[in-house]
DNA sequence: GAGACGTGGAT
DNA sequence: TATCCAAGTCT
């Protein structure tokens, strides 16, 4: 410690073998989840399940624990194999999927499932570059895979290890330009042993000490390697470039109920935002103009009034929709619709959005009923 | 390389 | 209310 201490300066302030007790923490301060196999397991060999890794993985991109939780434990369920999967129909990983965000990511692991089942016999392959050609598995992903799944000497580098290492070299070079430098800086600090174990415990170290806002140092097994932490400015990685402001668009949303309580509802174009999932008709979502919003783009003629308006923020912009309802009075063709019965319109793949526009004009409409 | 691509929780 | 942001990938 003191050696470490009086060695060196920031630049290379950090050691690089920060890898044991780092370990040491993680065997004792490790999170229990659902997908993970736990250190004392990992160290005898048993590895978990490579279908499990990767789902949980793909569920985890840009989305918190909290959430991809029920939704794990959902497609597990229903899907306990990468065959079982592969074999469902699509439409029903979209209704499972839905709620979760970046649909892509459930189209994608739908073709994943059927290249793994149909070309590698229903294993994964148990490289990087062989897991990264699959579809919806990127550079973290695969390495991430390959290090969890079968321990190979894979470096992971995800939001919390950018984070983690950005701090411990105090590093002043933006993201994502550091990202390289970070990649070279975890490839070195990375053990031969416990690859695997070692990229879940920068993880759990980034999620549960070093966070964010208010980074816990006096709890931190590595604290004395940070650059950052010794010159008191810990908060102040990674440093980012700024971000754009997003802009508004606005738009009509029309819930057509038959007299037995059905709703009109579409599928939006396969690729694209929300692509794959439900809607209800719509107007095109327009720039923001003074003015009101379309509705000629109403499905039918109707006596369609205005049921209130829902807003929305998306990634790269926020949606204000206008809300109209009327009573279909007839069986009529949906067009290219279809017509959800109260009982299906819960377990339709509805973006969180379209529930928000089908509560405002039938509150409860897409409440999932508790007694099943 | 920059923009598209969701959502809900925390501060 | 506003802002950030969480185990990224694809084009």
């Amino acid at each position: 410690m003191a050696r470490r201490e009086a060695s060196v300066t920031d630049a290379q302030a950090s050691s690089t073998d920060f890898s044991s007790p780092l370990l040491a923490w993680y065997d004792r301060h490790h999170r229990s989840l659902p997908w993970r196999t736990p250190p004392d397991e990992t160290k005898l060999g048993v590895l978990p399940d490579p279908y499990r890794v990767w789902l949980s993985e793909v569920m985890l991109q840009q989305t918190t624990v909290g959430a991809v939780k029920r939704y794990f434990e959902a497609f597990t369920d229903a899907w306990p194999t990468v065959e079982a999967l592969a074999a469902s129909h699509s439409d029903e990983v979209m209704k499972a999927w839905a709620g979760l965000g970046y649909y892509s990511r459930a189209r994608n692991l739908k073709k994943c499932a059927e290249t793994v089942a149909s070309e590698y016999s229903g294993r994964f392959p148990d490289t990087e570059a062989g897991l990264k050609a699959l579809p919806g598995i990127g550079d973290y992903t695969a390495a991430a895979i390959a290090a969890i799944a079968f321990n190979r000497p894979a470096a992971v580098v995800d939001g919390n290890i950018e984070r983690v290492i950005t701090r411990l070299y105090a590093m002043e070079t933006p993201l994502p330009q550091a990202k390289p430098e970070i990649r070279a800086l975890v490839a070195k600090a990375m053990p031969q042993h416990r690859p695997g174990d070692f990229a879940q415990a920068m993880m759990d170290l980034g999620a549960t000490i070093c966070t964010p806002r208010k980074p816990a140092c006096v709890l931190c097994p590595i604290t004395e390697d940070c650059a950052a932490r010794r010159k008191g400015i810990a908060e102040r990685f990674p440093l980012k470039a700024p971000k754009k402001e997003k802009p508004t668009r606005i738009g009509a949303a029309f819930v057509a109920m038959r007299s037995d309580g059905s709703v009109l509802l579409r599928k939006r174009p396969a690729s694209g935002l929300l692509g794959g999932m439900a809607e209800v008709p719509g107007s095109h979502w327009t720039a923001r103009q003074d003015g009101v919003s379309d509705v000629t783009a109403a499905p039918f003629p109707a006596a369609w009034r205005p049921s209130g308006s829902i807003h929305h923020v998306f990634t790269h912009f926020a949606l204000e929709l206008f809300v109209f309802k009327a009573e279909f009075p007839r069986t009529a063709s949906p067009g290219d619709g279809w017509w959800s019965s109260p009982d299906a319109l819960p377990g339709e793949a509805l973006p969180t959005v379209m529930k928000k526009v089908i509560e405002a004009a039938i509150p409860g409409a897409t409440k999932k009923s508790r007694k099943g």
